[in-house]
DNA sequence: GTGGTCTAGACCACG
DNA sequence: GTGGTCTAGACCACG
């Protein structure tokens, strides 16, 4: 499982660590109950702080993504994650209209934004 | 054209006020050489900081969607907003990407995604 | 309102922190509107760090009790906490389960148990 | 008698162990002079570790729950759990307060808390 | 060894 | 000034 964070982005270090751990779920790179690195060697390989790593963790076990379990340490929700529910759709509506308004201000019509959507899908299921 | 702000949202203020005019102009709520009230004013009317009207006002210029004249005030680019580069697209895989990984772990298929992204852009033609 | 800490105490300070602020919503000390000091001055108040202080305002979020406010700051949820719904409840027999065994185990007949806990809620209405 | 443990959970695996043989107690399960399983035998019987189930021996001893011979091994205290006194329920106060100060902000009634009471204590008469 | 808690201190975005 | 983020470092309970 390859981390690859930007230390340069605006977007916060943890925020990117629950993003590429998120997308090696939907990758199948990590698979339900399949352990995670402990807080302190992840932090240590990537390099950056410990608390940092937690914050991430803390987050992802929130969302049901991973468990902190007392014997086998930190692993994907073996029951896998929890199905979308509304309260996740309206979420999902909400980030996503910004992005379709600007690419509707900017001439980027339905069949292309759908051809960018279906490509990424696509690199989920074949990768 | 009506400004809906949350201040109980992690988003910057200036980011919604960001969203919510590309949003018209989407619409077509805001055309092309219309004007937007001044900073001091939009300010007062939402009952927010200048420099938060400001710092949003400067982005959306700098992206092209307004100019700001001296005199003639704020006004929606009458050329129209700069169409969709590269590099543009290239943001907004990146943006999606997270949101599609995130959907695929609560598998949300693909179907459900594109007609969600179908009403929002539905709601920007007809609307 | 007057925050009581036992920095003796196993009980982490933040979640000290998190009943004490619970306990004056509840006592209405704390009403609905009414703002909370921010994290720094209560921290220096205190004499504890603003990560602890932080931690406990993030969880009481979180959990409905207070909002963070882009304009007014920390502020007790104006629209009143959330009401108890199953999940609470269920939580709150399994935190009961234990009290009530070991009360069982040490002869507490029901009385004696239901006289504490009435004389608790009366300290919570007329005070 | 059932050992219900949950190693996700937050709470530490020695003092679930308690509660559950406390219940157990309460229950009358377990009856005074009652054996125990030996620390070795009980470990390898839930697969947690020897020093976990000894600590949780430990505390139960110390609270006078149970008694550990040399050579009995380990039984149910034959004269009884030590009658609550002013400690006990000074303590027990203390743990019931922030319960009831939650259930108070979230409109759990007193009336619907006893009756959450009554039920758990004839759980522990009938059962 | 592992996660949880806490501190001290720093920088930044936001308003 | 305020919250959010991040670091470095420390101690402790747990298993």
């Amino acid at each position: 499982m390859l981390i690859n964070l930007d230390f340069e982005s605006q977007e916060p270090i943890y925020q990117q660590l629950i993003e590429q751990i998120i997308e090696g779920i939907a990758r199948k790179d990590l698979l339900p109950g399949e352990g995670l690195p402990s807080v302190r060697s992840l932090a240590s390989d990537i390099g950056i702080n410990l608390h940092t790593v937690n914050k991430a963790y803390q987050q992802l076990k929130h969302e049901g993504f991973i468990l902190i379990h007392r014997q086998k340490g930190v692993v994907v929700n073996p029951d896998g994650v929890p199905k979308a529910d509304v309260t996740y759709m309206t979420q999902l509506e909400k980030k996503l209209k910004p992005l379709i308004a600007e690419s509707v201000c900017r001439e980027v019509d339905e069949e292309s934004f759908m051809k960018l959507c279906n490509d990424i899908y696509k690199s989920y299921r074949g990768g």
